[in-house]
DNA sequence: ATAGTGACTATAG
DNA sequence: GCTATAGCCACTA
């Protein structure tokens, strides 16, 4: 599925994330080249989160929130097992369990 | 080849 | 703070 080197970083970067830690779509678009490329990392999720044993949990939004609907209950406790806290509205402080920090990225 | 899709993000009003 | 729009990438039909 990783036809391109895009995906293929990609998929290397959320494979790469460690456990207790989120990343946002922006920031592993960033690192694997293109910092626009969010929709090219939710594509990837949806294509080839269970057939690559992603950890598709670790992946959230900019909000430190989960964008899903469906499933987003079951995201949401798989985090906190691995010792990701969420706030009142469910959100993640970012600059604690962010794999990455918006603080200390750069 | 064109159009539609997707768990996004930034910007403007 | 929220909605609307546009931008971006790769894939599928």
């Amino acid at each position: 599925m990783e036809r391109s080197p895009l995906s293929e970083a990609i998929l290397e970067i959320i494979s790469s994330i460690p456990s207790g830690k989120v990343a946002t779509y922006g920031q592993i678009a960033e690192l694997a080249g293109n910092k626009k490329a969010a929709r090219l990392v939710v594509w990837l999720l949806n294509s080839s989160s269970d057939k690559h044993d992603l950890p598709w949990h670790r992946v959230i939004n900019r909000l430190g929130k989960i964008s899903l609907e469906t499933g987003y209950e079951l995201q949401k406790e798989m985090l906190q097992l691995e010792g990701v806290q969420f706030g009142k509205n469910d959100v993640i402080d970012l600059n604690k369990y962010g794999w990455v920090s918006f603080d200390q990225e750069k």
